[in-house]
DNA sequence: GTTAGCACTCTCATAATTTGACTGCTAATA
DNA sequence: TATTAGCAGTCAAATTATGAGAGTGCTAAC
């Protein structure tokens, strides 16, 4: 019976004891299913919005439905396609990709899209290039353990291209499987030991070290949040009512709410919060799907989505499920790669 | 008298014989004000939405207040900071400062915004870097004569560094001063040219090509244009209708309608077009702004803002021609930065 | 357990009414 | 001639009234 809410998920329009028998009733009398669906009511799954209106169902009517009923949802095969482009031909600067992993989320789910990517800082260094350019800038590239961090320094023109490499060279050995936050606070302590040819390395660390806690500074003023598609929000017709619509779209760009949704961690693969389960009071009738990418037991980002209770649950677990599946294989990939490299030395 | 378009675009409540009487001409009675009113609307500066109500200015209207009352707004200076922090700390990568001047314009004048590079094939090559990445992917740095170009190709990770040394350095000196277009359509000429010891580039260049090829297309899809902050629409009381702001901004994300608007040159350095001066149908009740940063008498780049015709016209001139103003002091400090350069040699 | 039938309730849509904000016009005034 | 007070006229927006329709709950019968 609570399949119906199935229905009320695609239509938005109240479950009646006449929709339920053409759908799937024809041999019961509407009466039967009144009882039906009285008995539900009584039991907490379902509610009226007035005495002489259909019924919708309650936080806990898609509780059930979300743990019990539903099923998996065959996804558009051009959106799976998009989807796996982004990630065939990634970018690998980090920034980027969580932008086109937040807008592909959203438009394949139809809901505003959250990406949380934990701790910037913790990154683990890989290597560290420094690029003169014509502009009398030089490029930072850092590449660390989950994409690449790329952020500009202004530089003089008269510094000859060697220093920047004899500079990447000593930043790579000196900080390879350091994080990032340990190069931003130790730098300092390495100056000494840079020796005396290195001394004149002196002016590009330091305006380096600028650029990157600048660049830190950004993102943890973000929180490390990134919001995609929340115009969307406004497709659901619970949010044709812009003030309404405008509350849940200030949730999206205030790291502190956020926070409270993305902060603790969450031990399923895919989990959903749906009205007062959401630590948010402007979210207590929103639902809000998140799936939390892991490596090695640690989750490394979250992806969210946030839109009305009555949301597709089943289409989004679907997408965050595949997501999630395109990341695991990322990084299935670049662990074979890396074990080639290894064979050939 | 017809300064009281101000007060209307800043509270949207319609010019009544009376708020003018408490805004300016205490002196004059309101039936004096009424003649005065009924003249302008005679001359068809206003016009009355129904027989007792206020009146509003008419597109001839606003025109005549951009042409001649408006006069200069001072920013806010957080905003005009915030600005030059942009282009103080700028990246130099082309596609994301063209994101920042889009969100940041939106910002600064609270309506959607849309930055149009003209011409992203046209741009001239000053150097070329293929910098290998530990992740077997190899990034494409190309700079231009207006910022740097920057992509991803698949390498091997069985590919000497030295060998991308050499191929950047061939692609520099061959391609340097040609046009992104021209490598790109080019390159297979080029490669009987290459001489043996370059034949075991050709690897890298057919993937690059093919890499380089992808972001054209992709650039060419969205028709060079990158639109902000269309949520902004929605603040203004003639967009509080969804099917409304939802048409407009539609627009923002079609490229065939707005090179429209964008397409033809534009000899003035800030333009507003007003209602059926627009050309695109779902744009008739709105306002467009528009900037041009030229170099040497061609345009490199139009933003543009798109609000309702009650929009500030005042405060989004004054945005624009400092966003304009800062790009024109870049490139004069990229000029003598060359000049300082060139007298080193 | 199921069902037909009927009274009941409440929303939504439409129509009628009232209110109030402005205007236009006229005739008087400076 | 320019200004003004005063008043009738108009229309939108808010308010109230009316009716139709959708859907339920309940009861009594099967």
């Amino acid at each position: 019976m609570l399949n119906a809410v199935e229905d009320y998920i695609q239509s938005a329009s109240p479950i009646t004891s006449s929709n339920i028998k053409t759908r799937c009733c024809e041999d019961l009398s509407t009466a039967t299913l009144r009882n039906e669906l009285n008995a539900l009511e009584a039991m907490g799954y379902l509610r009226q919005l007035h005495t002489s209106s259909g019924r919708v169902p309650t936080a806990k009517g898609y509780r059930y439905f979300v743990n019990s009923i539903m099923g998996d949802v065959p996804l558009d095969k051009n959106i799976l396609d998009e989807i796996h482009g982004i990630f065939e031909n990634r970018t690998v600067y980090l920034g980027d990709m969580v932008n086109e992993i937040a807008d592909i989320v959203s438009k394949a789910t139809n809901y505003p899209a959250v990406v949380m990517l934990k701790g910037f800082e913790k990154l683990i260094i890989k290597n560290v290039k420094i690029v003169p350019l014509m502009t009398g800038q030089a490029l930072i590239l850092i590449e660390t353990n989950s994409g690449i961090i790329n952020n500009f320094m202004p530089a003089k023109n008269d510094i000859p291209t060697q220093t920047y490499v004899d500079a990447s060279n000593f930043l790579t050995t000196t900080f390879s499987e350091h994080s990032v936050a340990d190069m931003i606070q130790n730098i300092e302590n390495y100056r000494t030991q840079m020796g005396q040819d290195l001394i004149e390395f002196c002016g590009i660390f330091d305006t380096m070290i600028d650029s990157l806690k600048r660049l830190c500074d950004k993102i943890a003023s973000s929180g490390g949040f990134t919001a995609r598609g929340q115009l969307r929000l406004l497709n659901s017709p619970e949010y044709h009512d812009l003030d309404k619509a405008k509350r849940v779209i200030d949730v999206l760009s205030n790291p502190a709410e956020l926070e409270q949704i993305f902060d603790e961690p969450d031990e399923q693969e895919i989990s959903f919060r749906i009205g007062t389960e959401i630590p948010v009071t402007d979210l207590q009738d929103c639902a809000v799907a998140r799936a939390d990418y892991t490596v090695d037991g640690e989750s490394i980002a979250s992806i969210g989505i946030i839109g009305p209770q009555r949301m597709d649950y089943a289409k989004i677990a679907s997408a965050l499920k595949f997501v999630v599946g395109e990341f695991a294989n990322l990084k299935a990939l670049e662990a074979s790669n890396k074990g080639d490299k290894d064979e050939q030395k």
